[in-house]
DNA sequence: GGGATACAGATTGTATACAAAAAATGAGTG
DNA sequence: CACTCATTTTTTGTATACAATCTGTATCCC
């Protein structure tokens, strides 16, 4: 019926990870808003499969954060609360401080230009002034530095503590004001990096991470 | 108004929730084996329902890390390597690090006073040499610095991360030689937060998880 | 004997049916 | 008019049914 869900026969998906995608997607967005109640029918018909695959999504949302449950009055999008928030942001400070650290150590060289490419490649974005482009191009760079720790289940935490805040630093990506700093707070990192220098690292991290606290809670007062 | 009847209703947990907790608890405590295949006729036959919650749990479990999905060959208990421990400690290490640090800021005097109550408690405990007792208590004590932070987020986290080590921890706990070292570095701590000393405190816990590591690491060697 | 193949059983993936609870509605009463 | 209580509707929670497919085994052919 609905082929958008059965895209790529090659590599099978099974419908809760379809629905799964779909739904955080949605979520991280914006599309469902805050509080929204996610109805397993009404879900169902929407994406065109049954209850099951949709509550199995859910379940795997709500372990993530993303969807509150309330007994027998079902799911709905987490309330992000300011607290909430700098709670977040507090333990991804510290765990982008310790990528950053381990990075210095662990990086290959082969990583180093795929991160200095990155960071140019972040530029030009800047330049198109498309923020869903300057978005994934941020998310891309900061991929590749989780990733060349080698510590996956640091990776993990840090993409899913990442996630939890797309739909505030997607508007704080829009404000052209920001742009400039970003760029000077990647390069300081880039060249920490280049240095191996782990305390310069942690600090530039650090910094980043501040700032961009600072712009998605002045953002929050609107 | 009807805050009172909702407590009473608190009390329900779904079934998806109740074997969620007991497959993760078998899981934590070795009763059910790495690379051990989770079917669910035979889980859902164990635990007398039907296959649906035992679904949800699993879903759960997965994003957990603790099971791992082979499409269409269903879930099996994920493979704990030497390499996913050590990831997960080094994780830990930074997070309760943290926890230390806020600590010293947040800690209220209450607070104080429970966990030099636990610090003792944990010393009697040594002295009965039951081993369950003495994890309870080591996981008390923890438990009370974390939430001394007041951070949710980082709360579940460490949780999570702590539960993942339960059945190695179990282990060294066992062995008593362990039991003045692991009181001294209880006490080290203790009186890093009592002067509200961010560095000792950070210190005191790097070392206290750097040790537990090493026991770890020396007793999967057999 | 070795290997391909077809069939049977087991197991997951998905849909649907049924039960139980909560929310909404509406009628009756003070 | 407000308020309560019963009834209906909606929605979740759980169980079961059906379909797809993977695995193992036995058989047949070379």
């Amino acid at each position: 019926m609905d082929d958008r869900l059965q895209a790529n026969m090659d590599e099978y998906l099974p419908l809760r990870d379809v629905v799964f995608k779909t739904l955080r997607q949605e979520i991280l967005l914006g599309d469902l808003k805050p509080g929204e109640r996610l109805m397993e029918i009404h879900l169902a018909n929407k994406l065109g499969v049954s209850r099951t695959p949709i509550r199995e999504a859910i379940r795997k949302l709500e372990l993530e954060g993303l969807v509150t449950m309330i007994p027998r009055r079902g799911a709905e999008v987490a309330q992000i609360t300011v607290k909430n928030l700098q709670d977040v942001l507090e333990v991804r400070k510290a765990l982008d401080v310790l990528s950053a650290e381990l990075a210095c150590d662990r990086i290959t060289e082969e990583q180093m230009t795929e991160l200095r490419e990155a960071c140019q490649h972040f530029e030009h974005m800047i330049q198109t002034k498309d923020s869903t482009k300057i978005a994934k191009a941020d998310v891309d760079l900061h991929d590749i530095i989780t990733k060349s720790t080698g510590n996956d289940k640091l990776i993990l935490m840090v993409n899913n503590l990442s996630e939890q805040m797309y739909r505030y630093r997607y508007e704080h990506i829009k404000d052209p004001s920001s742009h400039e700093r970003l760029i000077a707070e990647h390069q300081k990192i880039l060249s920490a990096l280049e240095n191996r220098d782990k305390e310069a690292a942690a600090n530039a991290v650090g910094e980043h991470i501040d700032n961009q606290e600072k712009a998605i809670m002045q953002q929050l007062r609107e």
